[in-house]
DNA sequence: TCAAAAGTGTTCTCAATACACCCATGA
DNA sequence: TCATGGGTGTATTGAGAACACTTTTGA
């Protein structure tokens, strides 16, 4: 490293805390996990530690949210920077706030639970240390606001997944109920998932046809973005 | 401030970097000012500086535009952090960029040049140092993707505006021309401006009318957003 | 009198909404 | 055979898009 050119200039320690959501069972979940060192050492947490010196913010978000939970190569987004100066009593610090969506397969279930973490049903998360409701609140809001103009679900739902399941996440993050027959039709008129010859009878006798996300109009449809009012 | 329990952490510079947009004859315009301080002393950069131990990141932001630019009052919203290793051969140090859109009156215009700073049209931004031009750039994509779905020209336009005027604002921003009848009806139906009994006569003999923001329905539609393709 | 910008209306298409019944099947 | 969730169609309404001419007035 260089000379010090600002060497009379403040220093502060920066945190990163992930805001992590699932959905399984029809509800949005977010990720937590007991906290291991002091201030607040076995209170509920969201995922954070410190970001070193020689990582950048976001190099700093995977490497620890592989170390609390095993998870790798989860691609999170920036939520916002939280920076009072009393949010924290172990020391100064601000916290960069990210987010991600995630599948939760058998082995991301597993890989979580071996590492500590559980998932909270997002209508029922318990206290969390320090500023963590309010960004896990901010995360939320962003999210809802996305979902109006960019689809949401791949990241979310499992590779093959039914149209009930799909308006069921909607529906999740809407908090409110939708038409299915204007939902199907909102849906298909996106062009964005493909019907597969196969059914899923886990939640009905009759079964419901299995779709799979057509991932590269999906990435398109993010870039460009649309409008989602339904 | 109590014991220190992160010692064994590492400490960054934490700076903020101010993205200022303006809107002036037909063009958008970003604030701009001489660098005044080694590395890249006398360079054309961004409005930034450090932020202190004693301050939040938007409490710094508001300070530091004041003392560069001698502007006050102006709400900012953040962008983005800047965090890769290398990017302020100073020392290692993150920024926090900011954003924001002013309106340039008389007086503003004044403020800002006994203060050294400078407005360059947005299609002719001269090279800034490290990684300005990046955030310059972050900041308009994410201005564009925001003005389809919530108002934008209360912040930017003077306080009294012709439609015109507006129409051009959004084509500056959308950067393309817009069909003058759909764009009144359009912006017309938000019931979001209200005429005045006054001829603005600068760009044309006839003389357009001038209107102006009903500033609490402004407000809801920002909050509650809506879908502005057109 | 004419150039230059402001202002106005209609048609067409398509998406959003509201709404009710039949289908397939395992228990 | 019936309860359960899956799947389908239509009519109405409103917004978006395309498009051309008249008005005003200072130079």
């Amino acid at each position: 490293m260089k000379k010090n050119l600002y060497q009379k200039k403040d220093k502060f320690y920066v945190a990163v805390d992930c805001i992590i959501f699932g959905f399984s069972n029809g509800k949005l979940k977010l990720l937590v996990f007991n906290r291991k060192i002091d201030p607040f050492k076995g209170s509920l947490s969201l995922i954070g530690s410190f970001v070193n010196i020689g990582e950048s913010v976001s190099d700093a978000s995977k490497r620890i949210l592989e170390e609390f939970t095993g998870l790798k190569n989860v691609y999170m987004k920036e939520l916002k920077t939280y920076s009072l100066i009393d949010r924290d009593p172990g020391y100064r610090c601000i916290s960069i706030a990210q987010y991600a969506l995630i599948r939760i397969g058998d082995d991301t279930k597993k890989i979580v639970e071996e590492n500590g973490a559980k998932w909270f049903d997002i209508d029922i998360i318990p206290n969390l240390i320090l500023d963590h409701n309010q960004m896990t609140f901010d995360a939320l809001k962003r999210i809802e606001e996305i979902v109006r103009y960019k689809p949401i679900g791949f990241e979310l739902l499992p590779e093959k997944f039914t149209i009930p399941q799909l308006q069921k996440l909607y529906e999740a993050i809407y908090r409110r109920t939708l038409d299915p027959r204007n939902f199907r039709k909102k849906i298909l008129t996106f062009d964005v998932i493909i019907k597969l010859d196969e059914k899923d009878k886990l939640s009905s006798k009759k079964g419901a046809y299995l779709y799979k996300f057509d991932y590269s109009k999906y990435k398109k449809l993010q870039e460009s973005g649309y409008n989602f009012e339904i």
